[in-house]
DNA sequence: CTCCCTTTTTCTAATTATTAGAAATTATTT
DNA sequence: AAATAATTTCTAATAATTAGAAAAAGGGAG
């Protein structure tokens, strides 16, 4: 399997955390959130339908909810494929990290 | 700090582990090993220097030791600022992946 | 009912990053 | 002197990200 860029990685990690829940928007804030980066929320779902199209996510077009406003939102879940993906990474990371000292932050 | 792209981490991290012995050829090996993904030797040199010009990293020519060939190795070695960068992701990394489960290889 | 507001996705142009691979450099060996 | 090996450097092609504007659609205010 190919490497994954930074972006892809994040979002691959956060539709799974988001579990049902995994659209643009909440995609991109859980990412911002957890990073401190600014990115660009457009940005997002060029990676999003890449990920799709390459076999590591599937998406689904919500049903209206009662209050819904806007184009409709694309739900993304994780495939086989994409667990796999992020399993292959975590082993990876593993390597790279282990003994990787905990830095005290800069005040 | 902005985001820094897959390879950078991957740079970074590899010359700390690399320690005293981190230069081109050796980041590129360790990078390929670990990772087991193909990248090219050549564009490790690009990001290397951006690194570099960004203030994460020092590089220093090395001094000829008996066997030497080829063009003097370029040296790299991780300023406080690479330190803390790497810091900063081993948090995210530590929220992003918390409780993502051990995956079976598939055979 | 029409207009505005909000949430969401889509699109486009500009910029930045990566890849592949060939070329250059230098020391050693033949 | 020529060949070889270990390195870095360079270049052109491709791919990825960013910034931000545009479009879509439903809800609410008047």
């Amino acid at each position: 399997m190919e490497m994954l860029t930074k972006l892809e990685e994040l979002i691959l990690l956060s539709v799974w955390r988001l579990k049902e829940n995994a659209y643009g928007t909440t995609i991109y804030n859980y990412i911002a959130d957890v990073t401190g980066k600014k990115l660009s929320l457009g940005g997002i779902y060029f990676p999003l339908d890449r990920l799709a199209k390459k076999g590591y996510l599937t998406a689904y077009i919500g049903e209206a909810t009662p209050e819904r406003k806007g184009l409709s939102k694309r739900y993304y879940h994780l495939t086989d494929r994409g667990i796999q993906a992020l399993g292959e990474i975590k082993r990876v990371n593993e390597i790279m990290w282990a003994d990787f000292p905990e830095i005290a932050l800069s005040i």
